[in-house]
DNA sequence: GTATGATGCCTAACCTTTCTAGGTATCGAC
DNA sequence: GTCGATACCTAGAAAGGTTAGGCATCATAC
């Protein structure tokens, strides 16, 4: 990857996902690119990582898909979030947070 | 672990290891102690996830270690941070900066 | 027309790191 | 003398992200 990008930690591409579909149902490879858009650029999702994402996510309830045809008459497997999902990504947030505050307490010692 | 405690994302431990003794030799055990106060007991790190940890970290030359007795009389396993350490925090710590804020602008995306 | 890159989906094997669950030993407090 | 805290360690499992492939369609450049 290149040097720019930050890797991503385990545990935050679940949210990432969530969060990008929370903007409205969008289909694998396009939230792809919400996220690398959203972060301007700073994340780079793989393709191997997202799809398998998908896959768990689904299985978990917090997602629905179905497959259909785009503007560009391309077929693409449509994801939305589901109740369920938009709980889950409050959850995570608020997991986030709660990581994000407690390693800044440590980083704050002198 | 308990449900007030945030698990620990892949990545994340280094740091705080490293900031922990940032701060000032220590051994294994009171890394753990030293972490979880400044964390307001935020944060647990398990001894299954820092000796081997610590032994990375090592093995990396970001730390020195000596057995030593300590204050109390007991024998414990120092640990200290090296040139090559220091420099390795102040990089984890602009990475995490640089995730946290890639992950803040995805986020406030509405 | 055809080669290339972007779009779009997927999988398998690998790697790293953390957690769970054990083991050992010393020490102080009850 | 038992129990909890201190102090070290390891093996195995679990998780999830990366690498590296495969396949198909479409637009653009040559």
């Amino acid at each position: 990857m290149a040097k720019d990008k930050a890797d991503l930690l385990q545990g935050t591409l679940d949210m990432l996902i969530l969060k990008a579909l929370s903007l409205g149902e969008l289909h694998g490879y396009g939230i792809i690119q919400r996220i690398r858009q959203l972060s301007d650029e700073m994340l780079n999702v793989e393709q191997g990582s997202l799809y398998p994402a998908l896959y768990r996510i689904e299985q978990k309830g917090w997602v629905s898909a179905r497959w259909d045809v785009h503007d560009t008459g391309r077929e693409a497997k449509f994801y939305k979030l589901t109740r369920s999902g938009r709980k889950q990504l409050e959850t995570q947030e608020a997991s986030w947070d709660r990581l994000v505050l407690a390693i800044a307490k440590v980083r704050q010692a002198t």
